[in-house]
DNA sequence: GTATGGCTTCACGTCAGCGTGAAGGTCAAG
DNA sequence: CTTGACCTTCACGCTGACGTGAAGCCATAC
């Protein structure tokens, strides 16, 4: 499966495809002119870091993950994944915080809007 | 009120209130010396800059927040609020989109964990 | 006077996830 | 043999919120 195929299928740009490759999430086999030849099972992996650029890691924290996750698939009780369920955990936190503050901060606007009273915030 | 010291009283360094200042978000009197001179009021202002930039607001939005809030205090009904309020209100669907695909990428993370099973993924 | 420390203005560096040419090799079709 | 679509590797650009010197002025203490 050349890069641009695989591009087309799972809707990430080719640059985005190397760009993977760069930062070593997804390695693909050579063909002898050079050319990327990706399999079918990594049609499913780009969905799988998709999903996480999505969620906001990082892809030094995916490539934990995937490691994490290929060593699962030999039946060892992957080792690595209760640092990332952690990271995953702050993360979660951390959006929680985000969405207060921003609740907060739409709240004040409400009152202003409304009151058009003094201005206060917390710390 | 220098600089530093009101750097020091929020927790925001120096730097960041040059940048505050340079975004047109913070805009300080000038002693005859050249050093900024802060009010104490800014202290609360700086406060609010930080929270708004930790809900991940843009510079550039918060700075129409200020503005509007300058004009709320005149007694007018905040002409530009509701462009905020929509504005906030996609962030906070941005952020509650987010934080769904986090659980999910971690659901996935804890059923490999337990299973060891195939790997699957939502495109 | 001078040592210190805080202040000033540039202005380039950083991190992240790519976008966007540039310059050129590969391959099937006409 | 040439066109044209695909591929390759650099390598700079972009957005955002600052970090980090560099070079120099200001103010207080000794």
């Amino acid at each position: 499966m050349l890069i641009g195929e695989l591009a087309e299928v799972t809707g990430v740009s080719a640059r985005a495809l190397r760009h993977y490759e760069d930062q070593e999430l997804l390695v693909p086999e050579r063909d002898t002119n050079g050319y990327r030849n990706y399999a079918e099972a990594d049609v499913i992996r780009v969905a799988q870091i998709k999903a996480m650029i999505a969620a906001g890691l990082g892809t030094a924290t995916i490539r934990q993950y995937l490691e994490c996750a290929r060593t699962g698939e030999h039946g060892t009780t992957l080792e690595l994944c209760p640092r990332l369920t952690a990271e995953l955990e702050s993360l979660a936190g951390r959006l929680d915080a985000r969405q207060a503050e921003l609740r907060d901060t739409r709240r004040r606007l409400s009152g202003l809007a409304s009151r058009s009273s003094e201005l206060s915030a917390s710390a």
